[in-house]
DNA sequence: ATGCTTAAAAATGTATACATTTATTGTTTG
DNA sequence: CAAACAATAAATGTATACATTTTTAAGCAT
């Protein structure tokens, strides 16, 4: 697999430490390749906002931050719901299909925390993906990924997985019976609500 | 300067050939550094959606298309409302002062295009930043700088620019008299007029 | 003791050389 | 003659070595 994706993965599982500088020397021996290919991946990492710089030179793992989750789902809300506009009346059954039975696979007890996050992307992009708005589908995409470090917290103590599964089947309702406006409704609220408990949750430690 | 920066720059200018994949010893001759830092510039610039993959391997320039400058205008139009939104308390008089000399520059007549997407979105960064969010300030850039590949139109065939001063103008009058509700809906309208205006132009084309 | 200067170390940035993958072209075969 | 295959050329990906920058720490002066 690709090194940023690994990098990704281990940063997800706090198997790197956060607040101090990732050093390439330490990385490319921990990965068995040279520095080029981790800068490369460091670099990726950095624009994608997964790292931050770190005094003059150098990257570190950003503490996870309540207004950051909010300005995440914020963001989210509003183009999501957006992007289900523009895709809703190109929504065939085929796509709910599908949908649906990536909601179900969330179910799944031995799920890991970044495979659960994918399947949740998944399952949103198989909604907006008719929309064929590459562009906005892009940023969507960003977000949502970023999005994944803290779900730790969603599904972990804030016991968010049954109502986020019951969310994602009364939204496809809506979808089935053309009701653009709830969908929306329900899209937003959705998106909002996780985001709030979140940032909330945040705030508090 | 940074690589990337002028090879943003001559992408602007129409220096490098659009659709074809950009090699990167023929760059690296050009702007007289190895491959490594031409490489870097080249990863940056794709994550940031200034580049395209061409094929298995390789990028290049993508062409200029309506869809993506309606994307980038929707996204801004929702995304800086909500920062205006958040900033609008925190705004001080010599936040406004600033913006209005900020805007008062993009008269002057010698200002290249470049020079002018970056007093455009200075001019924003004025308004966006006591608002103190940094993850979603730092989306909205990225889409500033992204539209700025399209500002050649805007500010050439179309001639926007008078009315977009005036726009600007208008805006800041709203904000200094605390009219919030006004002012959020003024720069709706200023970023949705400026993205319609654009993207039925290149339908057109 | 504290703060500044300076020197050494350790880190990142860059260049060159090599490995691997991708694209192209020429040949062969049905 | 077209299509598929193979061989070659050319591009990207990676490793190693070197240059430059940044950090750290030690020494000196205040």
């Amino acid at each position: 697999m690709d090194i940023s994706q690994r990098i990704k993965e281990d940063i997800l599982n706090s198997k790197l430490p956060r607040g101090v500088p990732l050093r390439q020397v330490v990385l490319s021996e921990q990965y068995g390749v040279s520095r080029i290919p981790i800068r490369d991946a460091l670099l990726s990492l950095k624009v994608e906002g997964w790292l931050v710089p770190h005094g003059k030179a150098g990257v570190m793992i950003p503490d996870l931050n309540w207004k950051e989750a909010e300005d995440l789902s914020l963001m989210r809300a509003e183009l999501e719901c957006l992007l289900l506009d523009m895709a809703f009346g190109c929504i065939l059954p085929e796509d709910i299909a599908k949908a649906r039975c990536l909601t179900n696979r969330l179910n799944e007890p031995q799920l890991s925390l970044i495979g659960r996050g994918e399947l949740n992307w998944l399952f949103h992009h198989t909604l907006y993906s008719p929309a064929n708005r590459p562009a906005l589908h892009r940023v969507v995409e960003g977000l949502n990924k970023q999005a994944i470090r803290y779900l730790g917290f969603q599904y972990g103590p804030l016991g968010y997985r049954q109502k986020s599964q019951n969310q994602h089947e009364v939204l496809l309702n809506f979808i089935e019976s053309g009701n653009k406006t709830d969908a929306i409704d329900c899209l937003r609220q959705h998106i909002l609500h996780a985001g709030t408990l979140l940032s909330n949750y945040l705030k508090a430690m």
